[in-house]
RNA sequence: GCCCGGGUGGUGGAAUGGCAGACACGGCGGACUCAAAAUCCGCUGCUCGCAAGGGCAUGAGGGUUCGAAUCCCUCCCCGGGCACCA
């Protein structure tokens, strides 16, 4: 038997009192709710349509909401007791709407594609669907003994066949329109192409459409689509066959696993046309409502800017010209040198044979004095390419580059400046091109002194405490324009605008506004994900696979490893898994021009394809006709889409902007009715444990880890001990099962959410989870007699101070609840336990009335204990839907108030006054009193402030 | 490096411009018991003082205010995200 059962004295088991609230009685409660919650169906939601449809349910008639969860992974390991976290959360909150008459609906699925258990599949042999199923149905068993109230019709798993079919669907919608900028929404591809037709719109290059051929109009048409093929740059792993993140690619430019080259170069790819999307996207944060920190990260990571595209003549090369974008046209005449992305495609056409005489040799490059411009360039791209871009943004301090040997032309000054190649400039972002001002910006400052650039101030920085503030640094704030000509003496806003003026005038440039949100690459090289419901011709064209036809499902391969080819390869192409599926990969399809035969699209589609619509599925989950019936979507959606969305803060950006893409698509094209999907948005925090480590660094096992005179060891050997997220690594995972197996589903329901804040994250605990079950027990006692199992309540009504501290309760309760502020609830339904113990104590037993309360209050942070007494206290049916308690305004009421009294800001004294007196009432209340009388004495009162029901304070001097 | 968040007793936390530390864990003391467990009661930020009472205290430093854990500035530390982990 286990320490922590020990020392609550359940060890003793002749000696313990036949009904006591212990960890085998909690067991059993539970088991028994949880079936009858099942077989009674008291968490199934009723649609207004459709076959989840009930018109004889009560709930049917009430008011909607709807409560969803970020849903999980289903990883092989199962739950930790940092999972629950939010879904414990959006239960209380669900359960205590359900008791407030609302019709809520909360259910959960399962987000199950992904490389786990495709890296499993490897490793075992196992098919990552037998995998990925039984993770699931170990999920199912966990989240089910924790007592959730979700409705397990609508629990759908991205894998079903039933569900990716729709995914599927959903990106045919996409393939299938293009984005008409006037209208500013998306509309389906066939009314582009009438317009086209009819000459309404202008064809590539003003071509008339009728002169061109077949070929011409398509790939003319599929540039408009939202969803398209492109060349984009990746981390190709010719050793692994497939493409990196830069999260797996080592510093030294290898694959984390196999330690094999990473090449970054570009490879045709999916992408979605998200960037379409970037002014919605940012106004439409608006209508939400989601914590102020996650709508400025989503408008960060668009990163809307407006500022000037700007063309520099190349020299010597007539009509080639760089074309930069900056955020600050306003210092052109600061721009002293250029610098391009080393991807960029004009390197190649600028880079003369010789070097330009007085080349220093510093700007030659590190790679030998004696090369030449091609080659120094060469060089230093391979130099760039083994650095994944987030290790050139984190660079930081030290600047590198090299001259191409090419000049371009400053429109403002007509000057010739230098123009270099350094991996400080992202191909990905803007025109992958930069003027360069170092007296306007911290990193062409750096660079400038690197390699002896000229530096010009334009703007004038302030002279500053010392004067010298500015002096070796880039001045990047507001000021009066300099050595700017016909800029000079205007500030920084009104400097950019005339230069966006004087740019169109002479026509080497135009004021713009861009992003840093890219497209979205859509396309994975791996078996286990959605396959695009794409097949090519003998073209290699793009065509939809007929909606008729839908799911494409994913065939049985003998081997999910991506072909693996010769490391050193740079130039070689991926072959997903699906390529080798070879009676799959052909087909023959009549898409309009007779029966002809393509081959599919090998490629499969990123796991947050799944989650970005699931919670349109539960809404519907088993229509087959469409995503979701648009009556059941009205009634769930409507007004501002779901009612609470609860997650973890790591999806602020990228799942949460993707979904809202998504969404908005489908706006677009009339399959929902609200411009949002998520009206309000709560992040839980997450549960961190301690870990250890012996002196090597290797963690060690933290349940084996004892304390001794304040230090740590693991046997003999001492550990240090650090806090991080639960997880295998750590080696410091505590199961839900291992908890509610020692205290009961309801213990670890009620300790995690006392714990702390829900949106805080917080280091687990298993030393204070007897505080709560302590409460349990008593709670217990309150109404069961312990020897007997006997209830035991009074029938006669509660004393006035009960009254009052449970009519505070409720009120506090409530509004806690609410704000899903449940760790002050519990505390307060703590207070109101301990005040009936006592009364208990005193009386023999507790008011049937106040006890009755107080298991209501308790029931949706521990439904089954709730449950249990509510039956014993002579109830038949469930207590999910009885109404949540209501205080009475009459008994919050008080005569008096205690009032602190302050000197000077300091607590001096206390005062009793009655609670409606008015301030001349409390200063001289406060004035009478001894202490504060003897204080102000020999003082001068200089001012009294006096906020009534919270102070007095006498300012003296 | 850039963006976002956080730092309060021995511990988790409460207080979001007005009594710092609610509630709980741990600790100390007491009642009950042959004894222990369980249960119940009391005390528990640090510090000076026999006491009455005083001083100090919300990562560090500065500012605004009658009054700051709370608002502003600078710095330090910790966590999250940085587009193919989910």
């Amino acid at each position: 038997m286990c320490a922590s059962l020990r020392s609550l004295g359940m060890n003793d088991e002749h000696d313990a009192p036949i009904a006591r609230y212990d960890a085998a009685l909690a067991g059993e409660i539970e088991r028994r709710w949880q079936d009858e919650w099942e077989a009674a169906h008291t968490f199934w939601a009723p649609n207004p349509a459709g076959p989840l449809a009930d018109d004889r349910d009560p709930r049917a008639d009430a008011e909607k909401l709807y409560v969803l969860d970020m849903f999980p992974y289903p990883s092989g390991a199962g739950l930790h007791v940092g999972h629950p976290l939010g879904y414990i959360g959006t239960d209380v909150f669900a359960r205590f709407h359900r008791m407030n008459g609302r019709n809520v609906l909360h259910a959960l699925g399962y987000d199950a594609f992904g490389l786990p258990a495709e890296q499993y599949a490897l490793e075992t042999g196992q098919h990552p669907r037998a995998a990925t199923e039984a993770n699931v149905a170990n999920m199912r068993r966990q989240l089910r003994a924790l007592g959730l109230g979700h409705d397990p019709r609508r629990s759908v798993s991205t894998t079903d066949v039933s569900y990716y079919r729709w995914t599927q669907w959903i990106f045919l919608k996409i393939f299938g329109s293009w984005y008409d900028a006037e209208a500013d929404r998306a509309r389906p591809i066939e009314e582009l192409v009438a317009e086209l037709e009819r000459g309404d719109r202008p064809g590539p290059d003003g071509a008339a459409w009728a002169d061109l051929d077949d070929l011409a109009r398509r790939a003319f048409v599929d540039a408009h689509r939202l969803a398209y093929l492109e060349e984009a740059p990746v981390n190709w792993c010719p050793g692994l066959g497939t493409v990196l993140a830069n999260e797996e690619v080592t510093a030294d430019g290898r694959s984390d696993r196999g330690n094999f080259p990473v090449f970054k170069r570009p490879l045709k790819q999916w992408k979605l046309r998200i960037t379409a999307y970037t002014d919605r996207l940012l106004a439409d944060l608006d209508l939400i409502d989601w914590p102020e920190p996650i709508k400025t990260m989503q408008r960060n990571w668009i990163g809307r800017s407006t500022g000037a595209s700007i063309r520099f003549p190349v020299v010597v090369h007539d009509g080639l010209e760089i074309e930069v974008f900056t955020t600050r046209p306003d210092t052109l005449f600061g721009a002293t040198y250029m610098v391009l992305a080393p991807e960029h495609d004009l390197v190649d056409r600028i880079v003369p044979a010789e070097w330009p005489v007085d080349t220093p040799s510093a700007w030659r490059g590190s790679f030998g004095v004696d090369v030449l411009p091609a080659d120094a360039v060469r060089a230093y791209r391979e130099f760039a390419s083994a650095k994944t871009e987030f290790e050139r943004q984190a660079e930081g301090r030290e600047k590198t580059g090299v001259f191409t040997g090419a000049f371009a032309t400053n429109p403002a000054t007509g000057d010739p400046i230098p123009v270099f190649i350094a991996d400080y400039v992202l191909m990905g972002y803007g025109t992958g091109a930069i003027m360069a001002v170092p007296g306007q910006d911290e990193r062409d400052w750096e660079f400038a002194e690197e390699f002896g650039l000229p530096i010009v101030r334009t703007v004038q920085p302030p002279p500053g405490p010392n004067g010298e503030e500015w002096e070796g640094r880039a001045y990047v704030g507001e000021g009066p324009a300099i050595n700017s000509g016909f800029l000079d003496g205007l500030g920084v806003d009104e400097a950019k605008v005339r230069m966006g003026g004087w740019l169109l005038e002479v026509g080497a440039g135009a004021p713009t506004v861009t992003s840093k949100l890219r497209d979205w690459l859509f396309s994975r090289q791996r078996y286990w994900g959605e396959p695009f419901p794409i097949v090519y011709d003998e073209h290699g064209m793009p065509h939809a696979v007929p909606e008729d036809q839908l799911a494409v499902e994913l065939p049985e391969v003998e081997d999910f490893r991506p072909r693996e080819l010769d490391p050193d390869d740079a130039d070689s192409d991926p072959e997903p898994p699906l390529a080798r599926a070879e009676a799959w990969l052909e087909v023959e399809l009549d898409l309009g021009d007779g029966p002809k035969r393509y081959v599919r699209e090998t490629n499969t589609m990123p796991q947050w394809a799944g989650s970005c619509w699931y919670y349109l599925r539960y809404l519907d989950p088993t229509n087959e006709d469409a995503l979701v019936d648009p009556a059941v979507e009205r009634y769930w959606m409507q007004p501002g889409g779901v009612d609470l969305y609860v997650g973890g803060v790591e999806h602020a950006v990228l799942h949460l902007l993707y979904a809202r893409f998504w969404h908005k698509v489908l706006f677009d094209l009339g399959h929902v009715s609200t411009p949002e999907p998520f009206h309000r948005l709560y992040n839980q925090g997450y549960i961190q444990a301690p870990a250890f480590r012996d002196e090597r660094g290797i963690a060690v096992e933290a349940s084996e880890v004892v304390e001794r005179d304040g230090a740590f060891f693991h046997g003999d050997e001492p550990v240090t001990r650090e806090f991080g997220k639960m997880g295998k690594s750590l080696k410091n995972v505590v199961t839900p099962d291992d908890i509610s197996r020692d205290y009961g589903a309801d213990t670890l329901r009620l300790y995690e959410m006392f714990m702390g804040p829900l949106d805080a994250s917080r280091p687990w605990s298993t030393a204070d989870i007897v505080g709560v079950h302590k409460f349990l027990q008593r709670a217990w006692r309150s109404v069961v007699d312990e020897e007997t199992g006997e209830i035991r309540v009074a029938d006669e009504p509660a004393d006035a101070e009960t009254r009052r501290v449970l009519h505070r309760t409720i009120a506090a309760v409530r509004d806690d609840m609410a704000e899903l502020k449940f760790n002050t609830a519990i505390a307060r339904l703590f207070e109101l336990n301990n005040h009936l113990t006592k009364v208990v104590s005193d009386r023999g037993a507790a008011p049937r009335d106040v006890v009755e309360q107080f298991v209501l209050m308790l029931s949706p942070l521990t439904p089954h204990i709730a449950e249990e007494l509510w039956r014993r206290l002579g109830h038949p049916g469930s207590l999910a839907y009885e109404l949540f308690p209501v205080a009475d305004p009459a008994e919050l009421l008080d005569e008096s108030v205690e009032v602190p009294v302050q000197v000077n800001g300091k607590v001096r004294s206390r005062i009793s006054v009655p609670a409606d007196a008015d301030q001349a009432a409390i200063e001289a209340t406060a004035r009478a009193d001894d202490r504060i009388g003897s204080l102000l004495a020999d003082a001068t009162v200089r001012k009294v402030i006096v906020v009534p029901g919270r102070l007095v304070n006498f300012v003296v001097g």
